[in-house]
RNA sequence: UCCGGAGUAGCUCAAUGGUAGAGCGGGUGGCUGUUAACCACUAGGCUGGGGGUUCGAGUCCCUCCUCCGGAGCCA
């Protein structure tokens, strides 16, 4: 039998179909029951007679309960007062499994208790919506690269050396030696620049900071494109287009789930090329307009993202940051060496930090003594210094951390919502 | 790691130091168009653990545990 979806329902009207799928809720009004159901492509209203079925399927309408698996059949009919304007008219129901005490009720719930029932809370209404945009904004993300001549080149997710020498990573027994869990896949796609040009890799990526706060997950997944021959002016030409590129995408085939979590696309829509480019500097002018005390020299917190953002309509992109406080492989500029090459992009309405890249330096010695003033062990970057070696070109990069575009796109409040099952400092399951 | 906050029924929350309560969910019954349906009845508790003050502690004190929010770090 041909297996139909609610998503294409409008196609069936008038016709008998047969849909699989689980009941989301019932009600009942004694000799008439209604019984919402859903089967992953959205909610279809099912309504049972009693004078129109066998006593045995309208028994049912006391028996069956939330989250039940069920195979409805019955007439496809247009029906204002339903949600999605259509209706099932039930005729049979085959029940797979009868569930019993669903955790999950139609009524509120603390995020504990919900991320405790991860597995199931996934079933629930705004949960859907989010996972769909994530997926649509993983596709838009590939399809953007794959489409603009990019390569995507993997990387490892096992290492031997930190590549910036800073955060705390995660490692883990490897045989009689210890391996790191990968922050970043850079260092590597900087060596696949040298075979493909410009390539990207994507993949889930690692920080074991104990961090606490709703921009944060200790595994998140990134999209990082690397092209060779790019100075950071093109960098950030590169990143508007992408931003812009998956928010238009989003903005046209999530419709229905934007809605679901009532954003306001208003501010999405205004995401297009070009975007605001402020220097470090200026941005601390901005901040200290604003009255407020920031010391030069210093990253942003969470606070002063929201205030430079907020200047303008669309994501601002942060450049020449003091090179003391950037990592060991980023350029300096030629016009003032205590500057990076480096860029964030902030996203706006508070959403803060969506992409981070920069310039690398490609000059061997440079980036020797870099290593050196680090205090990082030579032998590990022997390979990385070997791309200095061996035609050596001026290249560029940038990551995108997948959730926290996808938190901004869909304007909910926490990161954690945005990846099926989140690890978090104090969270390793479900 | 630091600063705040919270742990009471399956869930979300009430309860002046004096008999442990409601809504939802569960169960039973009623209702031919319900929209988190509604109405009636009903079951359901080691008040996070330990210690203390008191005639008496969910409530006050100490301690531990767990979780939430924020800071730092960053995508």
């Amino acid at each position: 039998m041909e297996h139909i979806y609610i998503s294409d329902i409008a196609a069936y009207e008038g016709q008998e179909v047969t849909l699989h799928g689980w009941v989301y809720n019932i009600r009942s009004i004694g000799k008439v029951w209604f019984m919402i159901f859903r089967d992953g492509t959205g909610m279809i209203q099912g309504v049972v007679v009693k004078s129109e079925v066998t006593p045995e399927i309208f028994e049912l309408g006391s028996k069956l309960s939330q989250e039940s698996s069920v195979t409805i059949s019955g007439t496809v009919r247009q029906e204002k007062r339903s949600i999605g304007g259509y209706e099932l008219g039930i005729k049979s129901i085959k029940v797979h499994q009868l569930a019993t005490d669903y955790p999950i009720t139609p009524k509120e719930h603390g995020t504990a208790f919900l991320m405790d029932h991860r597995h199931l809370w996934l079933r629930s209404k705004l949960q859907h919506a989010i996972i769909r945009v994530r997926h649509q904004v993983i596709k838009a993300s590939r399809d953007f690269f794959d489409n603009n001549g990019f390569t995507l080149v993997d990387t490892p997710i096992l290492t031997a050396n930190a590549c910036e020498g800073t955060s705390n990573l995660f490692n883990v027994d490897y045989f009689d030696t210890v391996a790191y869990l990968t922050q970043s896949g850079q260092l590597y796609s900087e060596a696949s620049i040298g075979a493909h040009g410009k390539v990207y890799c994507f993949g889930p990526t690692f920080r074991a900071e104990k961090s606490k706060t709703r921009r944060h997950l200790t595994e998140f997944w990134m999209v990082e494109p690397e092209i060779a021959y790019c100075d950071l002016d093109e960098n950030m030409d590169w990143a508007e287009k992408f931003i812009s590129y998956v928010v238009g995408w989003c903005l046209e085939h999530c419709k229905t789930e934007l809605e679901i979590l009532e954003r306001d696309t208003g501010m999405l829509e205004k995401v297009v090329p070009p975007f605001p480019r402020v220097t470090y500097d200026q941005a601390v002018q901005i901040l200290k307009d604003n009255g407020v005390d920031f010391t030069y020299g210093d990253d942003f917190g969470g606070a002063d993202e929201t205030i430079i953002s907020s200047q303008y309509d669309r994501p601002v992109m942060v450049h020449r940051w003091p090179a003391e406080a950037k990592a060991f492989y980023m350029k300096r500029d030629e016009k003032n060496p205590d500057l990076a090459l480096g860029v964030d992009v902030l996203a706006p309405e508070g959403y803060g930090e969506i992409i981070g890249g920069g310039q690398r330096e490609d000059d061997h010695d440079t980036l020797v003594e870099r290593i050196l003033h680090h205090d990082l062990p030579m032998k590990p970057f022997q390979w990385y210094l070997d791309l200095r070696k061996y035609g050596t070109v001026p290249h560029s990069g940038f990551g995108m951390g997948i959730e926290r575009c996808v938190t901004w796109i869909t304007g909910i409040k926490h990161i954690r919502e945005t990846i099926p099952f989140p690890r978090t400092i104090y969270r390793l399951e479900p």
